[in-house]
DNA sequence: CGGAGTCGAAAG
DNA sequence: CTTTCGACTCCG
């Protein structure tokens, strides 16, 4: 066997010419090195195998990183996520988890060459949207602080992120109340346009310091089971662009088939689920209807109700809803009724509570 | 003085 | 639920 340094002059021999082929002071070195070798050693695999042991091959970084409730691959040039795949459940919905004991931070499983920072997001015009949802993680203070890691966010548009998007997390946890199990893939896209020349070009901007990719479109593959032992799943899939999305539009407009999808993004989902057999169409099984305007003005103002701190402020919210011609329902009722005796106690401890 | 961290208000 | 932002603190 040869040293380790005649292995490397070897390896070098072989690799310069490889790129430089042209010159030829290099085509006579190729020739006296030929004369030196025997013909198996003059093998590229040869060659070849000692990039690869010697230096290693490029690493991309995409490999499957997992998390306590989402597993995701790590695009690494663009500081975003490829996808993020979760499961939903009933059980993991209910738990007391809270959002506001987590914070935004990069990955410290990301090198920091490749991470995106805050900083990268502050003053950008572009929200940080979740691609596993905090609220998917009521269950474990841990796995909801996990989703806060900056591999699992994308710049995302604030009107999306807050309304059609958010309404389809929510769709996605009804779901998990309505099937057994309910797993979920999320990510980026950056989709082509055609330009008025009729060229096709692909188009982002990038955000910060860290040259943070921007989404042109988000999307949302969604495999549920009715329980543990149907083996018929049902399959949605929606491409959603990276804008404001007002209630007209509805969830089945931006549904697209798999192969649609697989061939956008450039990945195949779910490999070994067998696709030609009890695969049903998510939106015929289930309802694919995304909460309207009343029911989620509904639901918001549920949730400002609960976090009012004074009086005045659970009024104020009380008073939007009525602005907006919406009459609270009984559930609402209940959460301001208890609400109001809550702060009247704390704002008024001298009168008795009635 | 400036960065870092916490808190609460505001808004869809 | 989903966020951003400003005010405030603490501290070297």
């Amino acid at each position: 066997m040869s040293s380790p340094r005649f292995k490397f002059a070897r390896f070098m021999g072989g690799f310069v010419c490889g790129v430089s082929l042209s010159t030829g002071a290099c085509l006579t070195a190729l020739r006296l090195y030929k004369q030196q070798q025997k013909p198996e050693e003059a093998e590229p695999e040869s060659t070849l195998q000692h990039l690869i042991k010697l230096h290693g091959l490029p690493l991309a970084g995409a490999e499957a990183r997992s998390y306590t409730n989402h597993i995701l691959s790590y695009d690494q040039s663009r500081r975003i996520p490829k996808w993020v795949a979760e499961h939903l459940s009933k059980e993991k919905l209910t738990g007391k988890a809270e959002r506001k004991h987590c914070k935004f931070k990069p990955d410290p499983s990301v090198p920091e060459l490749f991470t995106a920072h805050n900083e990268d997001y502050f003053g950008s015009g572009w929200s940080r949207g979740h691609m596993a949802p905090a609220a998917d993680n009521k269950f474990s203070e841990q796995s909801m602080a996990e989703t806060f890691y900056l591999s699992n966010i994308v710049p995302q548009n604030y009107e999306n992120n807050a309304g059609f998007w958010n309404r389809l997390e929510m769709y996605c946890r009804e779901l998990a109340n309505r099937f057994s199990d309910v797993w979920v893939i999320s990510g980026p896209l950056t989709l082509p346009q055609v330009g008025e020349d009729g060229k096709k070009m692909v188009s982002y901007q990038l955000i910060g310091k860290d040259d943070v990719a921007v989404p042109t479109h988000l999307y949302k593959v969604i495999l549920a089971q009715k329980d543990p032992s149907a083996d018929v799943l049902a399959l949605g899939a929606f491409v959603v662009p990276n804008v404001p999305i007002s209630f007209e539009h509805h969830l089945k407009d931006y549904q697209v088939s798999l192969t649609e999808l697989e061939r956008m993004s450039g990945l195949t989902f779910f490999p070994k689920l067998d696709k030609t057999q009890h695969l049903r169409n998510l939106c015929t099984v289930d309802s694919c209807e995304l909460m309207d305007f009343k029911r989620f003005t509904l639901y918001i103002t549920g949730r400002k109700v609960t976090s009012s701190k004074t009086l005045s402020k659970l009024e104020k919210v009380m008073a939007e809803l009525k602005e907006a011609e919406i009459t609270p329902d009984e559930y609402l009722i209940k959460l301001y009724q208890e609400k109001k005796r809550e702060l009247l106690q704390k704002e008024m401890p001298e009168r008795k509570s009635g």
